[in-house]
DNA sequence: ATTGACCTTAGACCTAGCTCTAAGGTTACA
DNA sequence: TGTAACCTTAGAGCTAGGTCTAAGGTCAAT
């Protein structure tokens, strides 16, 4: 049976945010002293783990909410449940990255415009294309290719 | 000069959220009409349209009152120092992206090691890879291979 | 018995970028 | 003159996941 503080050593989450879990309905202390500390058996100490390790994934603590009520009691569960928790991550994942890589198309598309170098910025091509808009469309590349800007 | 609903709609920017770039410093109406009404004349359009740019390229609203300070006086600022911000924003768009591929890579080999279908989750491949904390490095994928869970 | 390290709770604070509400004043049109 | 649609401000609320504080109780070692 471990304390907070070393349940926080062994686990790596402090002992705030063990709370912050506990409030969420994530985790629990099976038993408590009677002055009132928590105290954690091997069951609980797995069930923070599994936590850990679904955050380190990515798990939103909603999304892990649900895999925690999966996992107290497996045989009312099926394997599409835990795969769709998945699956709607993973797309959430994907869709995030695909905004992420436009941004960097925008951003190195800018950056491969632009001197960079001491010249003053009154005709920075930065600037020029910000001041523009030419970025109202998806059609970035080819709007700031026409302006004549790409090296 | 256009009143605040009027730039709005030009704009596609809420009246709010026109207030509240006003509030952070990035844009102004130079004209108050007596009783306190906003008039925005052609260069606040623009600045709010570079401001409307910049936002949808990534840049944060403190990326954008940088690159405004630079816009008002051209000649005191080089190309150098917008590049650096503009490389500054694309290295973190570049940390995250990688961030969120890992994600995904895990995401996906989790998905490939579970049937997916109706089977009771009680040796649910995910459930188990969760909580035997295949994850504790960067060496997801070999670990999940050899526990003989990917397909 | 005292000290210092630990524990408890409720609740405030943080980020970033909005989004909305309340309470009241202004303007345009019928 | 009425009323609907607009405008103003200050400030609260929202998301997500913590992070921290205050005020007080407990425990172990000296």
């Amino acid at each position: 049976m471990l304390k907070i503080s070393e349940l926080s050593a062994k686990t790596g989450l402090t002992a705030h945010t063990l709370r912050f879990y506990e409030k969420h309905g994530l985790i629990q202390a099976s038993t408590r002293s009677e002055s009132g500390y928590r105290y954690y058996n091997a069951a609980d100490i797995r069930r923070v783990e599994f936590v850990k390790t679904a955050r380190s994934i990515g798990f939103s603590l909603e999304d892990i909410n649900q895999l925690l009520s999966i996992r107290v009691d497996k045989l009312s569960h099926s394997c599409e449940e835990v795969t769709e928790i998945t699956r709607n991550k993973l797309d959430e994942v994907n869709g995030k990255i695909n905004e992420l890589q436009s941004m960097q198309q925008t951003l190195q598309i800018l950056l491969d415009s632009c001197c960079g170098g001491p010249e003053r910025a009154i005709h920075c091509s930065i600037m020029e294309a910000l001041d523009k808009d030419l970025f109202r469309n998806q059609d970035n590349e080819s709007a700031l290719q026409a302006s004549g800007k790409v090296k």
